[in-house]
DNA sequence: ATTTGTGCAAATCGTTTGCATCTGA
DNA sequence: TCAGATGCAAACGATTTGCACAAAT
């Protein structure tokens, strides 16, 4: 109980500080979100998980919410499978390993003392976002 | 005239080689993909041009044909946006630079005498198919 | 002739959208 | 109060499927 509701203050707070509005739906969300270790999840997975804890929610809110989420810098989307997009709860850099078999994502961290990646320059003088590397696991 | 002669008898080849029956449209979609230099196409794509250069051919058979191609090694498929996948005419090792307002993707070489990268093994004694290193431009 | 490929339209799947309703500050 | 969030169902876009017809060996 008291564990829970510091859980709960955790969740307004961090809402609060990315300028959301901490809504039942939204405090809920990051309550499976935030508060469990990293995790790598699909919309469809938090929605089945939000209903088996009796959280009333549509499943249009929780892409909502990935989404806000994400923007507000509280989620990392990852882009591996063309089928469906998975929402990354950590946000440390990092890589990933993608189970194809199972459809499983786990974080690689890969260590820069052994590992350097010099790309060319990118053509038409855009910026690198970011550098995703996947290595797939055929398992 | 000659090189166009030429360009059908390679495509029936390189159909044949893999065992592939050359109809048609395999044929046509052949020739489109693999004369002129390396590509990076969505299906979409392949199906506009083959309909602008008058091959009669569905966009239910441009999927058949593609994923027969990516199938019999001829070509890879790339997955990088979550809302379409591309096919990439270039089998080397190589990765990409996607850029994300384009849409546009394109090669890059990495070279291995300035870049290592050591994974950890992965976990479940999977074995690692690709790495696939993507870096997102903001252009 | 027999196997294999193709076209079409309908089905599917993840995701997004429009709009009426509800909620939190 | 009232902007902003939510739910629902319908719309969407990429891809797939089922089945009758056509083409390749």
């Amino acid at each position: 109980m008291e564990r829970k509701k510091r859980t709960y203050t955790e969740s307004v707070e961090k809402l609060r500080n990315v300028g959301l509005k901490p809504t039942r739906q939204r405090i809920a969300l990051a309550n499976i979100l935030f508060s469990k270790g990293f995790r790598h999840i699909k919309a469809e997975d938090l929605y089945n998980e939000a209903i088996s804890e009796n959280i009333k929610v549509s499943l249009a809110t929780i892409y909502n919410c990935l989404h806000q989420f994400t923007e507000a810098g509280l989620l990392r989307e990852i882009k591996i499978d063309s089928t469906c997009s998975y929402f990354d709860t950590n946000l440390e850099p990092h890589h990933h390993y993608y189970f194809e078999k199972s459809k499983r994502v786990e974080d690689i961290i890969i260590d820069y003392k052994t590992s350097t990646i010099t790309l060319p320059e990118p053509p038409q003088g855009g910026k690198i976002r970011t550098i995703d590397i996947v290595a797939r696991v055929d398992a």
